[in-house]
DNA sequence: GTGGTGACGTATA
DNA sequence: GTATACGCCACCA
């Protein structure tokens, strides 16, 4: 069956929806969730998207693998992210994410 | 229909 | 641990 692009746009949401507060996730985790490791790309392409998707998407959890802020150039104001990331309790420093080895969060 | 770009990751040296 | 090269899939011009 022909998997449309939007069935794997909202797959990205749905996953990044279930990230708990106070956590981070990164692009590859969630490509490999969705069998598409190659695609860690698409992930964030998909969340630039998820600002006008339904419910709206927490992209600001969703961190590259070396937890850098790579998406606040993306968001209203590149401190946004941040200032949302501290809010939840994650700190950040230097548009990185400190203990970040120990809030990435994972799917079991 | 073709080419280029992008909120990245892994592999190799 | 750092630096360089390549690959991946989807969207836009």
């Amino acid at each position: 069956m022909e998997k449309n692009r939007q069935d794997f746009y909202k797959a990205v949401y749905d996953i990044v929806r279930q990230i708990p507060e106070g956590r981070v996730s990164t692009y590859g985790d969630i490509a490999k969730m969705l069998n598409k490791e190659g695609a860690a790309r698409q992930i964030g392409y998909a969340l630039s998207r998820a600002r006008v998707a339904h419910p709206p998407v927490p992209a600001h959890r969703v961190v590259n693998g070396k937890g850098v802020l790579s998406a606040k150039q993306a968001f209203a104001s590149p401190t946004l992210m941040q200032e949302l990331l501290e809010n939840e309790g994650v700190r950040v420093k230097d548009d990185k994410v400190l203990n970040f080895h120990k809030i990435c969060w994972r799917a079991t």
